[in-house]
DNA sequence: TTTCGTGCAAATGGTTTGCAGACGC
DNA sequence: GCGTCTGCAAACCATTTGCACGAAA
């Protein structure tokens, strides 16, 4: 629905020599409607609404496109890291997942960024990429469960 | 070598209505003795040289009883997830990979630990698995990186 | 019009599973 | 002896890739 977020993502594809295409810009039209984080098989399906013809492997190669350009954002929310998870790139931010009702949470915290200047200080490493993932009991199956 | 470990080992398992097999015993002592983290096909490699008949599924498979009875921990170390590695349950710590030459740093904090507290305050939720693992240029990397 | 992107189908690769025999308890 | 574990091979499944055609620049 964002015009103007596909547009300026599209100039972001061609200033680095990526050409805009029709197929391109539909997966960033529904990474941005999109609340939820996207796997590619979701995505695809609901691509498959707007254009019949599409095909999986431009979804998996699109995904790889906008990552490398900086565009989205790739997580594992599963416990079993069996599929990746795409959304658009905004703030830092982290996630938490409920094992029982799967629900995911979105925090942001600067204790990452603290994480990363301690990891500079006591060990000279320059910390570029950090996965965060929290898994536990969100607050409504927490007490759900203690009233068993 | 750590006999006793494995002894432990074992009797958590027989605790847990796990039987206890020769293959088990010798993929705990496998992990037990492996100061690194190993992935499913190098364990299977090291545990064929005293063990000529031993089968991969075993493996797969002696990994998730052992991960189900906690005494072995599963991480993605790699920047692609692509497979999982495994190290016994010891201290709380942290991984960081230096994605140039790809060696791996261990490390603590207790960061995690407030991050933990804050959910439960922010949001009421529980936490109870926590995966972090970070990525960039260990300091050696780093100082070549910068010299070119 | 040259080069890159797409669709399709087949390949890949880590992990799981069905099954018949083997073994822990 | 009962029920679980193992080895083998085949199955699974998310993701990638080869190829011939189509479209961006």
């Amino acid at each position: 629905m964002d015009h103007f977020a596909v547009e300026a993502a599209s100039e972001t594809l061609h200033a680095q020599g990526f050409r805009v295409t029709a197929q391109r810009r539909l997966i960033l039209e529904a990474l941005e409607e999109a609340d939820e984080h996207l796997d590619a098989e979701t995505l695809y399906q609901r691509l498959r609404k707007r254009d019949r013809s599409i095909g999986l492997a431009t979804v998996y190669r699109t995904l790889n496109v906008l990552h490398q350009a900086g565009l989205i954002e790739q997580r594992y929310l599963d416990q079993d890291h069996s599929r990746g998870y795409y959304e658009v790139h905004t703030d830092e931010h982290y996630h938490f997942t409920c094992r029982q009702c799967g629900k995911v949470v979105e925090f942001e915290t600067d204790l990452v960024a603290t994480m990363r200047r301690e990891l500079r200080e006591r060990y000279g490493a320059q910390v570029e990429v950090a996965a965060l993932h929290l898994e536990g009991l969100c607050a409504d199956c927490r007490i759900h469960h203690e009233q068993e």
